[in-house]
DNA sequence: GATGAATGAGCTTTCATTCAT
DNA sequence: CATGAATGAAAGCTCATTCAT
């Protein structure tokens, strides 16, 4: 298919399903199905979302879709990337020297918060996908191994010497990192827990900062009275 | 109207969906279909499997199910009334004044775990279906919560004055059982982090009691450092 | 699934999709399906059909002929199988010992055409699937070679010495099957010549065992005179 | 009212949807795709090959179809016609006075197939349509016809008296057709036959001469043979 | 002329649920 | 009780055709 002249450059993740160029108007029907899929996603979860319920949000005809995206996966696949760089942006920008340790952990609850609160509705469609489809399982993994790994990094770089041992590091990030994750979505997704329907932003930043820190930053005592038993 | 002779009466939530006592014979067929969902929840997924996948896996006629059941969710419902009852009996047994605080934290881990372990595949389908349907969400919901307030119950039992304040105690609550549920979920269905596919049983309750304890035996000077920012 | 009471056993071909076996009525409703499809293509043409026109001919709901059919191909296999075997064997009970050599002839042109034109829909949907779809293709060249193989078989058991060199047979005989097919084809089911839309059946045998005959048993001086050139 | 200037008068059968003369510009485009249609349709089937299909490998957007062609059928009519005009044409200019009778016959199918061996995509897709469309069968069956007249003229025009008598002589030409026919289509189109995918030129233009002439010329021995059955 | 976005009818396939035997 | 055939609503996806730019 030629390149037609009013066909514009599109920012990498905007192409179509051919490879080819997207007009301007292309541009935006893209961009309302994103959007309108993120509202549905939101609505009614991703997987009792159809392709015509993300149309019809979007005021578009069933076929449209299909201009722009081969299946369902590939718009999530599309927020799951958008949702991970967010991720990383948001993590990469924390300032790592300034501020004490607690400041730090605050600031990556924060941000990992904050980034989930912003795209509520990917969360939720990227969540729930992970649990129905082996492929997205896979994909969910590396978006968590990616920010687990960021986390530790930041991590380590304030750990200072003295501070308690962690025996099987990998273990106990995967476990903040699954704190994390399903704190998240509980509270952010789900509706929270039964009879408390919805959490301050400060309060929960605050509780994952906290579990964060103390298990990071035990102090030798208490990591004696563990190695105790 | 007298049921036939033969009809022997049952356990509380092993009633057929008539409300009906079940033959010797009828109780056979309800647990091979109650064994072949676990088998087939198991390997295929909650969402993903049919009806007729359960039936065909218990060697039965795809309308037995029927017979026994009104439709998939109410499998999962008794399954969730089995996973949280077994749950809560494996918690209370917990003896609550021998050992130190670790072993008290530690044996709650260890419950948990293997509570989870041992329903591996009832665990992956509650889990689908919380993010599938919404009265399931419910459902999922309360057995937490009640997991939540068993834990705290115990942890409330050993605290001692003197240990670290904690704010919020509720939503730190939330974030450690965030934590136990998507930690055994992640390493005993999803198939563990990237690269690494699995995790030894010890490695991921200590982990698990790792956090715990840390978060909730926090020291004061700990605190301290966390209050100063 | 269980082998129920009431399950009979059926002939080989007859089984519905999943292996299991079929009960009266199953087959009944598996056959009216058939009929229904036979019916249709013939009417309608294998690619121009639908699985509802199917079932509607067959006054079933749409969902039943997946109880019997993966789709639509397995109806046309089926009908393959048939048409080659019955091909089979009316070519196998010619008697090759009665009678002279055009009469042999005569009878294996019978025996072609009078399967064709008992099979006329099924050997519509046959020709065209083989045009449409890779592997029908394949299907239909193995019909095809079956036939030709028995064919020659046949020949060859009265070709006596003498007779005028066939240089090729190979070639030879696939022109020959050729038109065998094709002549069927166009004569039953395209609906003839332009101008002339039907034949009577001994034309029509005639005609192709003319060629056949003409081909096989030319006599030498004709041969010779080819040899000329 | 009157075209642009540099519109130019295009030969029959140039003619766009609507009637109106074409721009050189246009001349180049509707060449283009009818050079991508060839080529699709003899890679993909015509049944199989969508408009898309034809436009992309022409590098044409998907609308500038609709210009020169109503549909899908009068791009294939267009390749009839063509196929038709070069078969006609390829069979008169055979030398109906030199040469013996079976070099004519040998000249014929010779014509025959390198006509369709040269227009090999076409002759897929004009086959594959008339079992697809009933126009198509009726177009399809005006050019079988046209070549049938066109050669039983030229065989006609040498048949000498005394030759073997040829009873129904239009179901014999009938078959004789069929038979050049569908060789063409099996070993050009279809990739022939089981475990024999290619053929050569030389030995596929002999077996169609051997059929033919051994058919149309029989001496009245052989004949007799015939009828005395 | 050329473009490619938009449309929606049409088809396939799945599966929960009912029900006659 | 057990059986499995029958049902039809739903959803996914394709593609010929139109049309505004």
């Amino acid at each position: 298919m030629p390149r037609s002249a009013n066909a514009v450059a599109t920012s990498p993740g905007e192409l179509p399903a051919d490879g080819t160029l997207l007009t301007a108007r292309g541009v935006r029907s893209r961009e309302a199905l994103l959007d309108a899929a993120r509202h549905v996603f939101g609505a009614k979860g991703y997987a009792n979302t159809t392709i015509a319920d993300i149309t019809s949000q979007a005021d578009k005809a069933l076929g449209t879709f299909y201009t722009y995206f081969p299946n369902k996966e590939a718009v999530l696949e599309h927020m799951a990337i958008e949702f991970k760089t967010d991720m990383e942006s948001r993590i990469g920008s924390i300032d790592v020297l300034s501020g004490n340790r607690y400041d730090l952990i605050h600031a990556l609850s924060s941000a990992y918060w904050t980034n989930c609160r912003d795209h509520r509705a990917e969360l939720a469609a990227i969540f729930q996908a992970s649990m129905l489809d082996e492929r997205f399982a896979a994909r969910w993994r590396e978006i968590r191994a990616d920010a687990r790994v960021q986390m530790t990094a930041t991590i380590s770089g304030v750990a200072a010497a003295g501070i308690a041992s962690n025996p099987e590091p990998e273990a106990t990030a995967s476990a903040l990192g699954s704190m994390m994750d399903y704190f998240c979505y509980v509270w952010l997704i789900e509706g929270g827990e039964l009879g408390q329907p919805s959490i301050g932003d400060q309060v929960a930043i605050e509780a994952m900062a906290r579990v964060l820190y103390r298990t990071i930053f035990a102090t030798s005592e208490l990591n004696q009275s563990e190695n105790a038993t």
